[in-house]
Order: structure tokens, then C-alpha cells, then sequence
DNA sequence: TCAATATCATTCGAATTCTAACGATCGCGC
DNA sequence: GCGCGATCGTTAGAATTCGAATGATATTGA
């Protein structure tokens, strides 16, 4: 087990302590080191989970399902919000949209008004493969959750939004 | 503001009743759901503050960063090792160690005993270089977290490690 | 009107990561 | 001693991502 961003108790308190001992006296805020490291760690590990039970079997790349997610819950949108979404670039966006598109999921059209912007939709393929993926994949975070209460799920929840509300009045929208 | 993952609790309640309009009958943990999407969007948001503002200074990637700080706060180990705690697998660490090799900020000497190990340690040059970047890269995880009370970080790190033990215990160490 | 500026999707090259395959080395059984 | 399977670090090739540059389109201002 990592001791880096190790979840036993005590040894995320050893962890601090030889932090502690390398820093110095230098001022940490370790509860928000130990909260952000273990964000990152699980996120990590939950993400290779997901993509390994789930992912894999449909040869689809992390990205790939998101995008596929958003266009199945909310429809078709434009490239600009949809990498937003996703959290990616529209470079990135563009050539993850190529590889969508030749496996027949996405469909790509020009705007009837603005030719600059590009409306990404799901296909018939693409909803059918979500409405059955992800079951699948709620199925996995109902797992990995299973040892938390609906009151602590809440609350964590509670937490990651505020985190992110932080980030977003730092970074921008 | 995305919607998919949306921090407002009014926009996440609607994301819960756009999934649930989409998904039908099928049985969803909709509160595993929201803590597991939160989790992703708060790690990927914060990932990228944190390369921004103190990493991409020192040119250095977020692999390199974590792993100079696990070499810097527990010193030398062997590669096997090292790769499990930055979450990486060993062939990306051994081409990571080649970069932060070539800036001089690692060495990689073979084990006397046993010559198919590698141990990897850090250099005077890496640890200096650590010790200044830590407490930056502190100070903006103390500032992500600035609206969580002590209470609420020590929750949050409590219900992540939950999640961790349940990967780990269904993944393997 | 039309040139300058802005915005958009895309392309290009570099960096990072993964899996699979490889060669080297060790430990065990005979 | 000596194969044989296991383990290690590395390499090769593919996929994904990003920043910067590019070309097309729209908007603004003189």
C-alpha cells in the first residue's frame, strides 16, 4: 500500500508526521493536504476501476464515455460547451469527436447560421450503448460507495462541490 | 457552468432528474452518482489549477511532480515501488525517470544483491527543488479548500479513504 | 464597403501514458 | 551445476492529450 496518500488512519498520520520532518518549520495546512491528496488518489483509482470493469470491454477511452454521456443525457450541442463538459480542449475534443464519429456514435454538422461553429449529437448507436453502459457503470460507484452512508455520501458530495465552486471563481467558468 | 456535473445544488438536483428522465425504470444510485461524478470533476479541475499555477513554472509534469515528492519526503526506493505510489504503471515510470534523469533531478543505481532491481533516489538538486515547491503547491491546496472548515476536511479525507479501502480490497494492493 | 479583429474547429508536433513483448536476472527443484 | 518459471526494468508502438499555429467565418469600425 502507498504510503504517499495512504487511507489508514494511522498511517496518513505517519505520513504527515514525515512530511512534517522533510518541511521543517515552513507553515503546512495539512488537512487540506490530506483532504486534496486523497481527492487525486481516489479519483485515480476509481477512474482505472472504471475503465478496466467497464470501459474496456467496449473499447472506450475515459473521455469517450463522458462525451457520450452528456450527449445522451442532454442531446446535441455545440463543440465549445461539449469539451467543457468533458473537461478536455477542443483540440482534444476534435480528434476524440474523429474517433467517435468513425465508430458511428457521434454525428458532426455545420451550423445553418454561424459556419464557424460545429453541433455534436448522439446516434441511435450511441444512446443505445449509453442506455446500456451506464447502468453498468452507476452499478460500480454504488460499489465503490458501499461502506458510506447516504448522509456521508451527501456530505462528500457537499464538500467536492464547494472545492469546485473555489476552483471556478479562481480559474473562471 | 457544466451541467453534467454541475456544484449548484439546484443544477444537480436537475442533473439527477435529466439522468433519471433518460435512464427510465432502471434502478440508478443516484447518490453514489453524484459523490463519484464530483469526485472525477473536482480532481480533474483541481489537477489542472495546480499545473497551472505552480507546476508548469518548473516545467514539470504532474507524474514528476508526485514522484519527486514521495522521493523527496521517504527517500531512495526501488522502482517497483515508486511506481505504485504515483499511480503509474513501471513502463511509464521508467520513461519519467529518464526525464527527470536527464534534468538531474533523479539518479537510478542498480541493487548490488539483486541485479534485476533498480533503486531510484532523489538529487540535492530535486530535493531543493522540492522543498521550495511543496509549500506552493500547499498553500493552493490550503486555498481550494479555504471555504471547508477543519471538520469537513477531515470528513471529506475520511469518506475518500472509505472509498479507497474498497477499491483496493475489490482491485487488489 | 471593406479592412481589421475576433472566434471557431481543426491540424500539427511534442509529451505522457498504456499494453505487450523483450532480454536480463534470480530462485527453486533436480 | 542447470534448466525453468517468475520477476524485474526497459523498449516499441499505439492512443490520448495539450499548446501553438492555421484556415475559415463572423463581427466591428472607419
Amino acid at each position: 500500500m502507498p504510503r504517499a496518500f495512504a487511507h489508514d488512519r494511522d498511517d496518513a498520520r505517519q505520513a504527515e508526521l514525515d512530511v512534517r520532518a522533510r518541511v521543517g518549520e515552513l507553515p503546512i495546512d495539512y488537512s487540506a493536504m490530506v483532504a486534496m491528496s486523497n481527492v487525486f488518489r481516489v479519483a485515480t483509482a476509481a477512474r482505472k476501476h472504471m475503465e478496466k470493469s467497464v470501459l474496456a470491454d467496449e473499447q472506450l477511452s475515459w473521455s469517450g464515455f463522458t462525451a457520450l454521456f452528456v450527449l445522451w443525457v442532454w442531446g446535441a450541442m455545440e463543440t465549445n460547451q461539449l469539451a467543457e463538459e468533458v473537461g478536455i480542449t477542443r483540440a482534444s475534443l476534435s480528434s476524440l469527436m474523429a474517433t467517435l464519429e468513425r465508430r458511428g456514435l457521434c454525428t458532426r454538422s455545420s451550423h445553418p447560421a454561424d459556419g464557424r461553429l460545429v453541433t455534436v449529437g448522439p446516434t441511435a448507436k450511441g444512446n443505445r450503448l449509453m442506455k446500456e453502459l451506464f447502468p453498468k457503470f452507476n452499478a460500480q460507484e454504488a460499489l465503490l460507495t458501499q461502506t458510506l452512508t447516504a448522509t456521508s455520501r451527501h456530505s462528500l458530495a457537499s464538500s467536492l462541490r464547494a472545492i469546485l465552486r473555489t476552483i471556478e471563481s479562481i480559474d473562471g467558468p
